[in-house]
DNA sequence: AATGTAAATGATATAACATAACAAAATGAA
DNA sequence: TTCATTTTGTTATGTTATATCATTTACATT
C-alpha cells in the first residue's frame, strides 16, 4: 500500500513526494496502453511538471518550466498537452483558480466508461494553496437527487470547496505551512 | 407573488422577463439602502444589463452595451462595478463560463450576516444556456457534512453544474429554445 | 525501403479576460 | 466651504487561451 499522500496530502505535508509522481507516472502509462491512447514524451512530462506538487499549477507556469528545458515553447503545447490530459482525466483543472492539478484517483475510476473523464471534486485550502480531489457519497448523491428532481442532466460538474485545511486552521498565522508544494 | 421567471427560469421561456428586471432592480435598492452601500447610476445599469435575461453574461459584452450607450468605456469601470455587484451578492460569478449572471436569490437570504455574499450553486444548459441558482438542504448537508469530517473550514463554493435542462433534453435537436435571453 | 495517412508538434498571431496605477470628479460630512 | 472619501475615468499592461497554418513524426501499407 502506498503512503498516504495520495489520499490526504493535507495531512502529509512531508510525504515522500517521488512515490506520487511515480505512481502518477505509471498509471498514466497503463491508463493510455489500456485505451491506444500515446502519452508522448511531451505529455508525459508535462503531466510530470503538472505533479512537482498538490497546489494547482497555471498553463503558463508550465510553460515556463518548459521554456527552461526546451527554449522556445508556445502557449498551444502546453494547452495541447493538457487538454490531452484532461480528456484522459489525468489531470483536472480548477475553474476557480484557473489552473491544473493531477487527478488524485488514478487507477480507481469506479465511473470510468472507457475514456479516463470523471467527474471531479476539491477542497482548496487558501493558506497552503493545496487542493484534494475527495469523493463523497452523500454528496453525489444530492447532486444527483436535485438534478434528477430538476430533470437536468448533468454532463459537468465543477465542485470546488476553498476555505482552510485542518493543518492551517490549527497554525493560526497565515503563512503556507502544507510545504509539499 | 411573483411570476415563476426567477424560481425556475428552465421552465418559463416565454415569462415576463421585464418584471423580474424590476423585482432585481428593486431589491438591489433595498438591499443596498439597508446597508449603507451606493448602488451609483452605473452600478445599476451595469446590474440591468447583467438581467437583460438568464444567460451568464460576459464581463466584456457588458462593456460593449455600455459603449454603445456612453461610448468610451474601459475595462475597469465594468470589473469595478461587478465587483460591487458581487461583493454585495447581487450578482455571481461563474467561474466554469467566466461569466457573471444576477443572483437569483436576492431579498431572502438566510445566510446573510450585513454584507449580501452567500454561496450560490447553478444548473447550467449547455444548449440553451440558462443558468439557474439553486438551492438543496441535502447538498448542503453534504457539503457540510464531508467538509466537518476533513475538519475543513469552507471559505467560498464554486459548484456549477453543466448539461441540459428538462425543456431542452425534450427538444433532441440542438438548438437554442430557451429563448429567454 | 518507399509511400501514404493521420496524429502530433512547431510557430505566429491574436483573442478574451482581468488588473495595476494614477488622475479627475463626485459625494457627503464637518 | 473645506476636507476626506468614494467613485469614475484613463492609460497601460498582465494573464489566460485559441485560431490557423506549416512541419514533423509515427506507423501502417505497398
Ligand atoms: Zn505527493
Ligand atoms: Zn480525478
Ligand atoms: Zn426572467
Ligand atoms: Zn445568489
Amino acid at each position: 500500500m502506498a503512503n498516504q499522500t495520495v489520499d490526504n496530502p493535507f495531512a502529509a505535508p512531508g510525504h515522500d513526494h517521488r512515490s506520487c509522481i511515480v505512481a502518477a507516472l505509471d498509471a498514466a502509462e497503463a491508463a493510455c496502453a489500456r485505451r491506444g491512447e500515446r502519452l508522448t514524451p511531451l505529455r508525459r512530462r508535462v503531466l510530470e511538471l503538472v505533479w512537482r506538487g498538490h497546489r494547482p499549477v497555471g498553463a503558463y507556469d508550465l510553460l515556463a518550466l518548459l521554456q527552461d528545458e526546451r527554449g522556445r515553447v508556445a502557449p498551444p503545447t502546453v494547452y495541447r498537452a493538457l487538454d490531452f490530459l484532461c480528456t484522459q482525466g489525468l489531470v483536472h483543472r480548477l475553474e476557480s483558480l484557473q489552473a491544473f492539478i493531477g487527478c488524485g484517483h488514478t487507477g480507481n475510476h469506479m465511473d470510468d466508461q472507457g475514456d479516463g473523464r470523471h467527474a471531479a471534486h476539491f477542497l482548496i485550502c487558501q493558506d497552503c494553496g493545496v487542493a484534494v480531489e475527495i469523493r463523497d457519497g452523500q454528496l453525489d448523491g444530492a447532486i444527483s437527487g436535485l438534478a434528477g428532481r430538476a430533470g437536468f442532466a448533468i454532463a459537468d460538474e465543477t465542485i470546488e470547496l476553498s476555505g482552510l485545511c485542518a493543518a492551517c486552521r490549527n497554525q493560526s498565522v497565515s503563512r503556507p505551512v502544507c510545504t509539499t508544494s
